[in-house]
DNA sequence: CGGAGCGACTAGAGCGCTCTAGTACCACGA
DNA sequence: TCGTGGTACTAGAGCGCTCTAGTCGCTCCG
């Protein structure tokens, strides 16, 4: 019983060959699931596959076979929005018949980073979800392979977006229309389409005839930003009667801490956010938000990461969807 | 003008090398960092590589290099705590020299689908965060690859985990010290460590002698059960003074709804979560907690994958941290 | 002056697959 | 009898790397 155990190498192909009794090129046939294979000859191969525990290996697959059929996909992990859009990319992507590889960027590893290893392991697309990167890089990373963006336009790639500013304008509209008129929008800072929602609020205030109402405070993508901009108008000398956050986490923030400062929302500030991610929906944040419709943009950029690899030559889309103001309980008359 | 691009052939090491006018093989010494080759040479290839947009494929090195070097990661897309931990692998496995690969369990993705596509990109090691399969399923899995558990303990397989019941214990201590008798716990029905916590509650119970005042309010790992369990507690004859949440997201669904219904927390009721992630910690939420820390947990399971990759005869270890009770906003005296 | 030893470099096999171009065999029709 | 066409299967090259076993000049030393 000294026998050490055989050094537990990962079957290939020429073990399950040589157990089914017939060629490699057989058992390649069989699991790649092509015609010209017996019925009786397939199922001793799957049969012996399975005694040896035999699974095909990606990395040679990939290296024989020009394609891959991996789509990479740049993820951020603690943003509940873009774990709606992986979970709904998933499906999607194996309906057309393509793996997912993820990758995630975070406070020590950046884009560019996450990217390589997306690229290295032959993706031969990369779906960038929110990317915080200049044009420049994406512009390169196009030329490279094929990239699809979502979450905000890039020229000369294709991208999925939702209509920032039409979203933005419908909550503004929601709001004037309950009557409110000192409305501040905390924005997303430098990030991704803050610029776009800020000049969309400032457009509707215009568009209502407040345009001197207007007020932007600083902000970003993230609750802490909620919580400063919150305390900033408790300090200020009067609270507006509402208030459109960058999105969803930062309205979070903002909300928890006017609350626990004894304001009442609704009934004396209204927020809105943006995103209507998963949180938003609880049903004890049943926050006011904008809806961008995650399962719709993810599909579209799967769409598109295929088309485009089907067709090189396809010009490059910017697809846009309508967002939808869903109102819920964080608004209601000044 | 009307030349059609190229076919843009992702350029190899043999472009690279007749660019250089060296030999595949010294593109390759160069590549891997290793000496052999001059440094006049060394900088003339790396500049041809730069120049053609040159990058190594990792499927085709992974092929010819009998190891990948890279780590497998199964993880759920929307876990706070998950988050942490993905985020502390990354630069663990960095300095180990492994690549990390992430696939996600989702609503339509199951974990055995999800290890799938992990194992077939040839992950030499699996890392599994908080997995909610059975034994059986692990077993197997640890004779087919290397594979290390994390947040819960794993017979026959490296594991990473905090002592949960002394996590609960001392929230236990620390609620009982501060005079609370009426304590519940909203447990993690099956959820991984679920059974673990609420054992560990009813023996700190049964330590003060509160045995009889024990008492289990069903419930999950996400907001949703920690509402209904406040709505059940509402509904009730007489609120609790003090609840142990089964994790923070539970605690947060919990104070949310306790709170919105006018209930003082911590002045009528003390709330202790566990986890003590990213959430919790948000000064808005400011909950007193259990906190694993997410940093120690990812750096001992990416260790022991390593260790048990260099030396797969090594014996499977279970690490045992110990958790700490982090005292902030939602707790007081009854 | 004849190696030994060393640094710089190359040839070529092989990793586990896919895929094209076959071969072998069996009806079946003329 | 000989194709003819179809089905079942195989041989072998090649995907882009790594890595072992070299070769080719040098310098250096006895």
């Amino acid at each position: 019983m000294a026998t050490p155990l055989p050094p537990r190498r990962r079957p290939t192909m020429v073990d399950v060959a040589a157990r089914a009794g017939v060629s490699r090129a057989l058992v390649s046939l069989v699991f790649r699931g092509q015609p010209g294979a017996s019925a009786e000859t397939r199922s001793r191969v799957l049969a012996a596959a399975e005694e040896l525990g035999y699974r095909p290996d990606s990395a040679a697959r990939l290296l024989a076979r020009g394609r891959s059929r991996t789509l990479g996909v740049l993820m951020t992990v603690r943003e509940p929005f873009e774990a709606d859009l992986v979970e709904a990319i998933y499906p999607e992507a194996e309906r057309l018949g393509y793996e997912v590889l993820l990758s995630a960027r975070t406070p020590g590893r950046d884009e560019a980073t996450a990217v390589e290893g997306l690229l290295a392991h032959r993706c031969e697309a990369i779906v960038l979800l929110g990317p915080d990167v200049d044009d420049a890089f994406l512009a390169e990373l196009g030329v490279r392979t094929v990239a699809v963006v979502v979450g905000r336009a890039a020229p000369g790639l294709d991208s999925v977006h939702s209509a920032d500013a039409e979203g933005v304008r419908q909550a503004v509209d929601h709001l004037v229309g309950l009557g409110h008129r000192a409305i501040v929008h905390v924005d997303g800072g430098t990030g991704p389409n803050a610029a776009a929602r800020r000049t969309g609020y400032l457009d509707a205030m215009a568009a209502h005839g407040l345009a001197d109402r207007a007020r932007v405070l600083p902000g970003a993508y993230h609750e802490d930003a909620g919580i400063a901009a919150a305390q900033a108008l408790l300090a200020g000398p009067e609270l507006p009667t509402a208030v459109l956050a960058a999105n969803d986490r930062c309205a979070l923030g903002l909300l928890d801490t006017l609350r626990r400062n004894g304001v009442d929302v609704p009934g004396r500030v209204s927020v809105v956010g943006y995103n209507d991610d998963r949180l938003a929906r609880l049903s004890h944040v049943d926050l006011t938000t904008v809806r961008q419709d995650a399962g719709l943009l993810a599909r579209h950029a799967v769409r598109a990461a295929a088309a485009r690899l089907d067709d090189p030559d396809l010009a490059p889309g910017e697809t846009e969807l309508t967002p939808e103001l869903v109102v819920r309980g964080t608004t209601a008359p000044p």
